[in-house]
DNA sequence: CGGAAGATCCACT
DNA sequence: GTGGATCTTCCGA
């Protein structure tokens, strides 16, 4: 269990559903100018690229927009959607090629619960009473909103300076529940796919709860 | 070159 | 529970 240890490359490199799986628990560290904010994941989603409807990089998909996705597995693909949100993923999967992620596979941070900058995260989120359970970071934009990510990040390495994974607290398997992904029901048989991943019963899961 | 839809959130009912 | 906000990206014509 440690807070600073930092995950290498290789633990991006494995089967995307995989990685999202064990990064539950994990911490993320944002440095900012003046300060460090860290937050404990507590739901993903798996993403499996050319082969997943609901990816961004389905069938091969390969525009400015999600270039990203094909950097080295341990990079960040940070998207904006509906006119105002970003969204945060990893790179991972082990189809290789020229030293990039062939496949185009990503896990997206959807929750989190903090551990460190509350105060700094209340105000990023613009929030003027105290949070209540998943105000913070419940949910894949308010996560981005409150720890000052945007596309400035799109394509930067997760163990660097101003973003880092962590080997934090993982959850063990037997809290570990999944169900299909939110707001894929667009994606056919991938919908019901199920990629999602929480901590079972955990609060600051978003909704609707597994 | 235009239109439509989106890996969402919030306010309001 | 529902709809509005708001705008980039992509595909089809």
């Amino acid at each position: 269990m440690s807070r600073t240890r930092i995950l290498p490359p290789s633990f991006f490199t494995r089967d995307v559903e995989e990685v999202a799986r064990d990064l539950l628990g994990r911490y993320l560290v944002r440095e900012l100018p003046e300060e460090r904010l860290v937050v404990r994941v507590v739901e993903t989603e798996a993403y499996l690229g050319a082969r997943d409807r609901a990816s961004h990089a389905w069938n091969g998909r390969r525009t400015e927009r999600v270039a990203s996705l094909y950097l080295p597995p341990g990079h960040a693909y940070v998207y904006f959607i509906y006119g105002m949100h970003f969204c945060m993923n990893v790179v991972a999967g082990t189809e290789l090629v020229e030293g990039g992620n062939a496949a185009g596979g990503a896990v997206l941070f959807r929750a989190a619960e903090v551990v460190e900058g509350e105060q700094t995260m209340v105000e990023n989120r613009g929030l003027r009473r105290p949070p209540r359970a998943g105000d913070l970071a419940g949910g894949p934009a308010k996560l981005c909103k409150a720890l000052g990510i945007d596309r400035e990040l799109d394509g930067v390495p997760l163990d660097g300076e101003a973003l880092r994974l962590t080997v934090g607290q993982p959850a063990r398997p037997e809290e570990i529940v999944a169900g299909p992904r939110i707001g894929v029901g667009y994606a056919g048989e991938a919908a019901t796919w199920p990629l999602r991943f929480a901590i079972q019963g955990h609060p600051e899961v978003s909704r609707p709860r597994l």
